[in-house]
DNA sequence: TATATTAACTAATATTATTAGTTTGTGCAA
DNA sequence: TTGCACAAACTAATAATATTAGTTAATATA
């Protein structure tokens, strides 16, 4: 054990995913961090590297958890089913962890090693879920950066207020999860 | 004419667009904006309302470009046709103006009536491009949140480093319209 | 028991947004 | 031409932020 072991950056980064969810992701700073840990906000300086460092722990650790929520929602499952359940279980983790989703989708620096191998495992959980529609190498992932763009354009609106008509959300989801899987039947036909 | 005409709200946005879409939307400040203008920053309080009112001003900026952007893309196109030129305007736009985009989809208050108005003018041009489908009301309304969330979901994973593998994004982004639009040839078959 | 390690601290600095109050340039009317 | 009203831009000051440097003190271990 350390000397005086109060924190670590688990603890740090775990109470900034707190923060993230409750006030938003904006409204993590150093010292409002601080505040909710109960220390001076240099001493933060100890566990995470300064904001940068901060938001980096966050992004990788929000792209985790939405790759375990993920692996939950498909464990047993194949095919459509699969497909439409992890577009169900993504749309759920940005749902219940808005902050922690949105530090997940940051934009990322080429030297951010870890960070970019935990957002390649969503994409090798994706793929193996399409490997039934047999699709080239190189469809497949077209099909990947699709399903990540329509689930993320939709949390992402959703989240900012952009789905304002009194329309109901869940159904507008299943409509597009639909709309999705019956052009992906066509395509798998058509080879 | 105004005593000391130097600058004006419209010239400040102008400014703050182009200082976003060099720099990034978050280094919008104030401080940076004021020193783009020549000017010392308490100066902007005579033209926009702090740092928010700022930023209000930019996504209103932002989405109004968006709508011309769409509206010049597909007159005098229709059906298919009309909808993928829509999707490529929208992700031309989102490509050639980074920062005014991502001040287009900040989280918009209720009371942004403005704002709000916009975003409707967006909808109302894509449920226009939609009639030839002859849905009901609800699924024209659905299919039209499916087009925005893959395409900001696209442009903002894009934009955001996401798409790092080694494969063309114009490909992805031609497959993911024609995958929406096999879907919705099924839909519209369906009736 | 003494020491090395390190967590957390205080103090200080730079940058930011913001408010209050002042100066000053411009257009218009007497 | 002179003076006034308006508003744009200013300076000064305040509060909050991130960050660095250097200090204190708690703990594990030799």
């Amino acid at each position: 054990m350390s000397p005086r072991p109060g924190l670590d950056q688990t603890a740090v980064v775990q109470a900034a995913a707190r923060l993230a969810d409750r006030d938003g992701f904006h409204a993590v700073t150093l010292a409002s961090l601080a505040a909710e840990l109960g220390v001076r906000s240099p001493s933060l300086y100890n566990h995470i590297n300064g904001l940068p460092g901060l938001h980096a722990a966050l992004t990788l650790h929000g792209l985790r958890t939405l790759l375990q929520g993920l692996m939950k929602a498909v464990v047993g499952k194949s095919g459509e089913d699969a497909l439409r359940q992890a577009c169900l279980a993504y749309v759920e983790f940005a749902r219940t962890h808005p902050g922690l989703y949105e530090a997940a989708l940051q934009p990322i620096a080429p030297e951010q090693t870890e960070v970019i191998q935990a957002g390649d495992s969503v994409v090798e959980l994706l793929l193996q879920i399409l490997t039934p529609y047999k699709l080239t190498t190189d469809d497949a992932l077209h099909t990947v950066r699709c399903i990540r763009s329509f689930c993320h354009g939709f949390c992402s609106l959703e989240r900012s207020g952009q789905f304002a008509m009194n329309l109901n959300r869940d159904d507008s989801l299943a409509f597009m999860i639909d709309v999705f899987i019956q052009g992906m039947n066509l395509k798998a036909g058509e080879v």
